[in-house]
DNA sequence: CCAATTAAACTGGTTTACCAATATTATAAA
DNA sequence: TTTATAATATTGGTAAACCAGTTTAATTGG
């Protein structure tokens, strides 16, 4: 039998049958915050797992502010109730790779608040990266090579210049995933490259000008094709 | 001396540490995409440090998409080129932990799109959800008692109802952030909870009767006194 | 009977040893 | 010389052993 395609989400789902397990555990034994879960090795035990697992599910849960893991004493429960916690960790559990629409209408979002951002925001060493990032991605164009990478570099300075560090970091987390994507579904087109200068230029020069509302507007031309791949589509 | 205030950091600067030799010794060799790396025993020998730190960091640019890691093989550079690498290597190393200033103005943002897409696609299903949400919400001010959960419930609820999964995860990953630090700023003020109740009220009518426009300006002035703290203070 | 002290057990974190799958080298047959 | 095969070395992943604190239980002195 080929189970092969099986194997490699067994990790995730093990490790969220191991986290549903401690929520149901959280529940029958009605611990609240501030109580101590039942040790690793115990967990490993009981739900027969190896204390790897648990332990990559505690850091699961604790990543998302669930529980708190200290040293030589043990894992505690967050100071959140029992309703958001089952609330939470449900969610958790839904949790499923985000389709292309998803990470395409999210960047969105986040790429035309930054823009914003960066216009009101943008300090003058900010403004000299976003310049040479944007010569570097104007000369890769202009000599025909692939610019993608340049494309990138360009729009995380601009997060960056938009100087608020949890957009960024969200920005940085879905970039990845948006490329990947972006080169499997061939919705980049080569021949839109050179338009693509001329909006790259545009949005600069809006945050040069400190002109929150021209740096949207350019920035939402730029995404115009996706944007409509993204609306139209089902 | 005391370092106690170190050593909670000490396991960061460690991996930022080794991602950046990792990063020099990608450009020192030259490496290109889908060249492999030295094994992980190799660089932890070479770095001087545990093969668990070099193997966290790896997964840490895993995660960003910078590596990929294959079992009994080796780790292997993504297809990303050397500019677009060392640009992201320089992100994430630049990542610091998020300023409540950004988590907000994040988290408004986010709850702004969510309403506004909720409005435009909920399903009858999510109806259901949001009013059992708002309910418990409405009964717990009512009993004076704190409601903290269950309005970040409803919140929740109106982000699966915004059919996006990468939004979704988005809010959960900066909600458990927001708490913490809303209860440490002391943000929340109890007075208003009642005039909480009106206000979700309103986003909820706005999502039944599937009103974007009137979904994004309820949220809006259900966040305003955040707003307000969010923009004018420095 | 109680408080103080000590010893044992237990905790999350870390290092080490081991595993099965892969990649490389050595060998041999043609 | 080339190709097919076998033996060896190397790989990321995983389970087990170990560690330094902490917590609990036992012991002891009053």
């Amino acid at each position: 039998m080929k189970l092969d395609i099986l194997t490699k989400n067994d990790n995730r789902v093990v490790q969220n049958s191991i986290i549903s397990q401690i929520r149901d555990l959280i529940n029958f034994k009605n611990l609240e915050p501030g109580d101590k879960l039942p040790s690793e090795r115990m967990l490993s035990e009981k739900f027969e797992v190896s204390r790897n697992n648990i332990r990559e599910a505690i850091q699961k849960l604790e990543f998302y502010g669930l529980l708190k893991s200290i040293p030589q004493s043990g894992t505690f429960i967050a100071n959140i109730g029992g309703v958001a916690l089952n609330g939470m960790v449900d969610d958790i559990l839904r949790l499923e790779d985000p389709d292309f629409k998803s990470l395409v209408e999210t960047r969105i979002l986040l790429e035309l608040k930054t823009a914003r951002l960066a216009a009101l925001r943008r300090s003058e060493d900010d403004l000299i990266q976003l310049e040479e990032a944007l010569n570097a991605y104007k000369e890769k164009v202009l000599n025909s090579e692939d610019a993608v990478e340049e494309d990138l570099l360009f729009h995380l300075a601009i997060a960056k210049a938009a100087g608020n560090s949890t957009l960024n970091t969200l920005m940085l987390m879905i970039t990845p995933e948006i490329i990947t994507n972006f080169e499997a579904y061939h919705v980049c087109d080569k021949s839109q490259a050179r338009a693509g200068i001329i909006e790259h230029e545009n949005i600069f020069e809006a945050i040069k000008e400190q002109d929150p509302k021209k740096a949207k507007e350019m920035m939402k031309v730029h995404f115009s094709v996706l944007y409509q791949y993204c609306y139209s589509k089902k």
